[in-house]
DNA sequence: GGTTTATGAATGAAAG
DNA sequence: CTTTCATTCATAAACC
């Protein structure tokens, strides 16, 4: 039953970074729709919502600018009523990019361990990168460090040892990129933070990059009144 | 196995074409321009990681023979860390390839089962059971609706303002993709400021029209799936 | 060569 | 807020 085709080659040997947004497809007006409309339920094709262009565009805006994390119901309604303009929204769509976009982004961040620079280290990528050769991300979050030279990491489940077995041989090392990156953080934000402990975070960050050098500051005087900014 | 509506999207770097997101363009999305020919340098190239031949057998041998099928953090890591000396990878790598391998084991079940009833009959029309909205989780929360009308919402952190300017008049085409990926940041808001509660009807179904549902959904696949042997 | 398949990556939606 | 499930997009590799 698996049919894995085991390919023998390792190409890529860089780092990846990709982004790729689906074209958005969605009108104002009615949704669904699809095909069938008479007929067969059976496909759910399009339930899933997408943000439009604009729609995403503002979105990050406010989180990232305005460092607008948590909105609360009100907020919720009030910017899905402002998106329903740009395609067809509903609050709960806002409310999940929200706490996915946060959920995401936190766990990226885990911790950015120094990468305990013995000297020896750090290389890297030589050619791979296109030109631009900045940015290669990746980090590695827990860190559980213990000793992972001779190869012994704890994965609490007994996996180290089923790891020890067969890693005895290595064979095919071919780079070993591994660098630390990242201390930008592009709003200073607010108050909000704080910490939240979440303990961990699941995969790099793969991507990072662009030009983002710092979104902050191009925001600034959308208050009317100076009054209060940011919650 | 799925029947997937052809379309040949074109390459897209990164960013690129923004498109007026009122158009329901099913199917045919067609993307425009792409243009490019030989234009858009910036690609990737380089992008999706494989394993390799070592490295995947260690990982399937997790999975299958080892019955881990969702390895949390501490354990990616230890994998990841474990799975370098045989190749370069992420943590991220390793965390997608076990989100997609339980993914797709589980989907290939489902279609099997819906293959099996699919023969025999029964017809699902449950509609008996309330086919009414009763699903919507929550209906407006802070109700400080009172206004669609005027679209003046207040967000109670001037956020208003900051639609407004925005969407005063919606031209989308703006030139201005941002998309979607996030530096980072450094978050962490537990709960201080204002809500923490959190826990509240969040977004509301509101308008919605999405069909409720029952729960016994009865899909009936077509598809002639050949499919895998499985089993 | 175009088409299909396998699978990495991304992200909306939910469950816990 | 954290973790998992489901869909979908994109693309390299395999196929024809």
């Amino acid at each position: 039953m698996e049919p894995r085709t085991l390919q023998l080659m390792d190409l890529q040997t860089q780092q990846h970074m990709e982004l790729q947004q689906q074209q958005p497809t969605e009108g104002g007006g009615s949704n669904q729709a699809a095909g069938s409309s008479a007929n067969t339920p059976i496909r759910p094709t399009n339930n899933r919502w997408a943000p439009t262009p604009a729609q995403l565009r503002i979105l990050q805006e406010l989180y990232y600018d305005r460092g607008l994390k948590n909105p609360n119901p009100e907020q919720i309604q009030g910017i899905c009523l402002h998106l329903k303009p740009y395609g067809q929204i509903e609050n709960k769509n806002v409310f999940f990019w929200f706490q996915n976009l946060k959920a995401r982004e936190s766990q990226k961040l885990k911790e950015i361990r120094n990468v305990r620079v013995g000297g020896s280290l750090d290389l890297k990528f030589g050619s791979t990168s296109s030109t631009d050769g900045g940015r290669s991300i990746d980090l590695n979050f827990g860190s559980t460090d213990s000793t992972d030279d001779d190869g012994s990491i704890d994965l609490t489940l007994g996996l180290q040892s089923f790891m020890e077995r067969r890693g005895g041989d290595h064979q095919e090392v071919e780079t070993l990129p591994l660098f630390p990156e990242h201390g930008e953080n592009i709003l200073g934000n607010p108050k909000t933070t704080s910490e939240g402990g979440s303990s961990f975070g699941y995969y790099s960050g793969g991507s990072g990059g662009y030009n983002s050098g710092s979104h902050v500051s191009l925001e600034l005087s959308l208050n009317p009144s100076g009054a209060a900014d940011l919650a």
